[in-house]
Parts: structure tokens; C-alpha cells; sequence
DNA sequence: GCGCTCATTTGATCTGGGTCAAAACTGTGC
DNA sequence: GCACAGTTTTGACCCAGATCAAATGAGCGC
């Protein structure tokens, strides 16, 4: 039974791997955690492809997991449903991005993912990804892609409640940037894919004050915003926000 | 070279089987995601035991990480380092939670890891652990253990900076009551084993306002509160605070 | 182009919770 | 017991950012 399987998933991972190599997303696949590796899960994802348009859910908080997700192109939010029936943005995600890690605790996802523009996913299926699981080597690579998702929620979690509004949109602004930048692309000029509303949500204030703190940053010269194109001007000074954490929690830390 | 590690592994999990079997911590051990199957780790883990102070660091961030740890007995907190210098509080662990998993990621802590009062720890040294992972069914374990991490904290993210103080609070004392539970406890009487500054740091607020919320809960006869000792009076008043959603969420929900 | 809807900007005001300060309480060592 | 250091509580005041409102602009179907 064994054998069977993994001759069929050595046969499939065969015939696909020359569809992933010329794939645009290239060494890009999975490129936080694990560069080249992992890519041999690449080749079973490809075997379903998936097209969202705008607004449209790839899974739901609730849903059963019937697999893992890989972004191909677009760009998705990942949506945590709160008691009272709204929900909070917890991340973004664009191409070379996993989505759907959150349902391996439970089977079960804890969040939504929604298209934010018209995207395509290449999804694993759960039963694949389980068998290619067996494999220690594969596993390990899993192991570290969750770690990271893990620390880097962390630290997401510390940003949030810790910093000053001018703060949060200078570390958003970073952040995207940094992406971009790992994407290959400039890491000064960029489209922020998502609404001031939706920033706002993520970052925990209002659409008003991230559009005061742009304007403020504009002024300054800092960057300059043109519609959903943002220009960063000046990387050094949005750094220098960083630098002092709001009092609050400097007063609590003295531990 | 596999089998002599395997039959070694094997080994050491039947002599140290027993030793678990009459833990104090019984099944108790990293209940939330695995009840039973995990445990074989344990065994592994009882080979090393630390004992740690108040104040004592456990794994400082940036450490290599040399295992996972097992609290057996006593508090932990677990703490980021910010850009300046400071750190915040992203997570209080109590007998039975795992500790170190950041670390996979990497290979270094991402977070301190320290004693809130005397402890005591088992650690799994991490080439015992990968040997371990080599088996596909505690792989599967781990994963689960890492995705429940992971969507502990992408609630807890969305929870700071959505909620208001005394949601905030409200909030954290029903966690601290399930968790309570969790252990079989009372869920009505506890001790918070952690002042009110490191509440207020992992809050995202000032102690005073901590301080306030309590009284104010108090005031209501909601909660009694007598030095570190708390007594739930009125569970129901106070899962009715988390009910609505800090408005500035509310109204960017609306996306 | 025009009209519509929705997103963004900017201004004016309000407030939760941060800040500063002082008093009360707690624990610990001697 | 008393002295001392740390923690918690309470009060008075202030400010960053929320709220409310109104104007402007951008995208899209027709």
C-alpha cells in the first residue's frame, strides 16, 4: 500500500516538475522558509488550480480543511471572525504565500481567506499533503514554514497594543515594502492592494487616522502616495519612527 | 544506523514510560492539542530537568535553540524583544504547555523565556526530538501542537488593539479561568501569578488601567479580588463585555 | 460625458485611557 | 516589632486617536 502510494506520488511529482519549473513564481514558492526544498510539494499543488475573483472566499472560519493553499497570483486577506459577528484582518497575502496553515491544529480553519482582487491559488489536497507528510524530509520543511507563520504572528501580535498609530502605518509601510523586495520588485515603489479600511482593521485603528498618518508622511516628504501608489521617499525617517515604543509599555516593562 | 537509533528510542520510551505514567501532570501533558498520542515525547523529556528561579531565563531570544520544554510545575512568562530595547509580554505558560517552539523556525529563539516564579522543566534536547520527528505519527502531533500555537496567537492578535480595556481584561480573566479548568482547578478561584504591570504589558495597557478595570469589576461585584487571589462572582457579566466590538473595528468591518 | 456609489481627505469635537502624583497596602529582612 | 522596597489603588489632568460631519475625488456602468 505504501509503495503503491509513493510510486503513484513519485510518478506525479515527475510529471509535474517541469510544469513548476517554468512556473513565473520560480524560486519564489514558499521563499520565507524553505527556498528550494519544499518546492516538491509545488508540483501537487499544481494538480488543482483555483480562481477567485474580488470579494470571493477560499475558505471560511469553520470549513473543514481540505487542503493547503499556495498563492499563485493576487492577493488575499485572512479574516478572523470576533464574538460580536465582525471580524479582524490578521494578515495579507500575496503570491509565493501558504494560506490555510491555521486548520492542521483542528482540521478545522480558524479564519477566513477572502480575495481581495482576482487571484489564482494552487491548492494541495489535504490526503496528499498528508502522504507527502510521511516523509521526514517534507515534514521538516512543514515544521519550519509554521514556526515562522508562528513567529511572525508573534510579533505581529507584540507590534499591535505596543505602538503608536504614526508607528503602526510606518511598520505596515516597512513591512509591504520588505515584500515586495523578496518578490523581486522595487522595494521604493509599490500598490498597496488592499483599502485604507482594511489597513485600519489590520492595524487595530481607524481609516481616518491612517489617512491622516499618510498625509502627515507625505507632508514630510517621507513618501509620496498617488492613489493606491505609494512612493517611499524617504526609508530612514519611517525606520526612525520605530525607534521609541510607546510609553506605555516602556513604563510596564520595567519588570 | 536507523534501526540501532530506533531500538535505542524504543527502548528509552519503555524504561521512562512508567516514569510518566505516575507524573503528577498525568494526562495533563499538552493537553490542549494532543491528549494521549504526544506523550511518547515525554518520556524523552524527563531525561533532563531544570529548575528555575523567579527571574530566570529559561532561553533568551537569539539563542540557539537546544530543545522544547515541558513545564512541569510553576509560571513562565514568554516575552519579544522590541527595536527598542524593551520587550513585550506575548504569552503566560503554566504546567503543561510547551514551551520553545519558535525556535523551529530557525533554529533560534525568537522570544525570552522566563521564571515568574520557582519552576520546573522538562526538555526534550532537540537532536532527541528530530530523531523523534522521523516517525511520521509524532510528526503529525508536532504539527498540530505548532497550528494550535500558531491560531492561539493570531486570536490573541486580533483580540489586542480590537478590544477596549475592560474587554480586554475582562477577556483575560476568562482565559486564565478555562485554562484553570483546563487542569482540573476551579474555574471560579484562582491565582493570577503575574502582577498587574506584566498583565498590563501583555495587554497593551498601563497597570493603573488594569488596576481601574478591576476595581470597577469589583465595584459590580462581578469579580472579588484579594491580592493576587480572584473570585469569579458573575461569569455570564463578564463574557457579556466581550459582546461589542471596539467601534473603531466595528465600523472598518463594514469592508 | 453624466450620474451614481464608494473611498479618501480634512476639519471640529469628544473621550478612553495614558500620564503624573501621592497615599495605602504587601511582603521581606532584620 | 520596625524599616524599606516594591506593588496596588485612587485622584486629577491631558492628549492621541476615535467620532461625527462634510467636501472632494476616483472608479464604473450606461
Amino acid at each position: 500500500m505504501v509503495n503503491k502510494g509513493t510510486q503513484n506520488h513519485a510518478a506525479e511529482v515527475a510529471s509535474m516538475q517541469a510544469a513548476c519549473t517554468h512556473c513565473a513564481l520560480g524560486k519564489l514558492c514558499f521563499p520565507h522558509a524553505v527556498p528550494a526544498a519544499f518546492r516538491t510539494l509545488f508540483p501537487i499543488a499544481l494538480e488543482k488550480r483555483t480562481r477567485l475573483a474580488r470579494g470571493e472566499f477560499l475558505f471560511h472560519a469553520g470549513d473543514r480543511q481540505t487542503g493547503l493553499y499556495a498563492v499563485k497570483a493576487g492577493f488575499l486577506k485572512i479574516c478572523m471572525p470576533l464574538p460580536d459577528g465582525q471580524s479582524k484582518i490578521v494578515g495579507f497575502h500575496a503570491m509565493g504565500d501558504v494560506l490555510g496553515l491555521d486548520g492542521l491544529g483542528s482540521d478545522t480553519h480558524t479564519t477566513d481567506a477572502i480575495a481581495l482582487n482576482g487571484c489564482e491559488v494552487c491548492e494541495i489536497p489535504i490526503d496528499k499533503f498528508e502522504k507527502l507528510m510521511e516523509n521526514p524530509a517534507e515534514s521538516v520543511h512543514v515544521r519550519r514554514l509554521l514556526a515562522h507563520a508562528f513567529a511572525r504572528v508573534e510579533a505581529q501580535a507584540a507590534a499591535v497594543g505596543t505602538l503608536s498609530a504614526k508607528q503602526l502605518v510606518a511598520t505596515f509601510l516597512l513591512e509591504m515594502s520588505g515584500r515586495w523586495e523578496d518578490r523581486g520588485y522595487s522595494k521604493n515603489e509599490f500598490v498597496l492592494f488592499m483599502s485604507s479600511k482594511e489597513i485600519g482593521n489590520f492595524l487595530g485603528i481607524t481609516f481616518e487616522t491612517v489617512s491622516r498618518v499618510l498625509s502627515y508622511f507625505h507632508a514630510r516628504k517621507w513618501i509620496s502616495v498617488n492613489g493606491k501608489n505609494v512612493l517611499i521617499l524617504d526609508m530612514p525617517a519611517l525606520q526612525m519612527q520605530l525607534a521609541l515604543t510607546k510609553a506605555a509599555i516602556r513604563r510596564n516593562a520595567e519588570v
